[in-house]
DNA sequence: GCCAATTGCTTGAAACTTAAAGAAATCTGG
DNA sequence: CCAGATTTCTTTAAGTTTCAAGCAATTGGC
């Protein structure tokens, strides 16, 4: 009977249910944190949710950043990257150089106005956050970026596995 | 010296990096997962996500919904659905009617072979994300399902205070 | 020095996405 | 019954996104 039923569970196809339901409500989290982040950022800055990452990207980095710096931190392809820039440049939100060093770079940073734009954008962002996660408590954050970090550090781990 | 502290304390601004810091970790395993799943889906079926993501949703309900469900379910716009759907249709794998009771509602289900199509890739996603979430223990797994839907409750409650 | 491979970015096509406005059908309270 | 509100879906405009192809600049091997 043990026998029998061990070997049927090893002939069986594993069960991976769990794993799938996890993903699905990850997904379900995330979409909506940022449907709401995305409307609160419309309807209080008219501004959207990729130009407000561009950004925040180009914040934490004052000496300016090339493009694809810009892409490989915000995982999106490059020709992403280059529409952004072009409709922020030409909003007067950034700023952009060609490398004296390397003539296929594009440097691109915060203009002074950008920067005190999105300086404010920010300080409310953080308090909308604040809130969306509000009902968690300091150990249930410290919990979930533990567990975070390790789902992040298996998902790299099975892509690379996969592209090389 | 202590009260000085705690004063100061109280006065500056509560800090909410913390939570700041949660939200940009949940967002980038999303991505990176989603941005595997994806090209995952490009190469072995030539699927697009929104598309595989349409499929499940209406895989779960064989007797059909309307675009609205389906728009509530996915957690996009009305607007975004009809293209979807228009596209699934001319590519044979849904199958649209409009209902007898309601003359404004489309009823869409996935056809037979659309079915089919997608048994065939949800199986394989399902191998898919078991591998990327591989390295987390059952343990870990159930934790993380209580955490996140600990967040969707705080997400959800913090959208509906600010909508209505 | 030269040629091939690589790197950084742009372009183009197709698809996806949203918000907002509009059309059609249904519902509701007189 | 009927006018107004609501619901369902489509349309439109603007923007985002990817992939693939391509161009320009640089690097590395010889």
């Amino acid at each position: 009977m043990t026998l029998d039923s061990e070997t049927k569970a090893v002939e069986l196809p594993e069960h991976h249910g769990d794993e799938l339901r996890l993903w699905l409500r990850l997904l379900t989290c995330t979409t909506l944190i940022e449907g709401e982040v995305r409307s609160r950022l419309r309807e209080r800055f008219d501004v959207t949710l990729p130009r407000f990452d561009l950004m925040a990207q180009l914040d934490k980095v004052p000496e300016g950043m090339t493009l694809s710096d810009v892409s490989k931190r915000m995982m999106v392809s490059n020709g992403n990257v280059t529409g952004l820039v072009e409709r922020l440049v030409e909003s007067g939100h950034l700023d952009r150089r060609t490398s004296e060093v390397d003539r296929r770079v594009q440097v691109i940073r915060l203009t002074k106005a950008g920067r005190a734009e999105f300086r404010k954008m920010a300080a409310e962002h953080e308090l909308w956050i604040a809130d969306i996660f509000g009902d968690l408590t300091p150990k249930d954050v410290r919990e979930l970026m533990r567990l975070l970090a390790k789902t992040k550090a298996s998902a790299q781990k099975s892509a690379r596995s996969r592209g090389g």
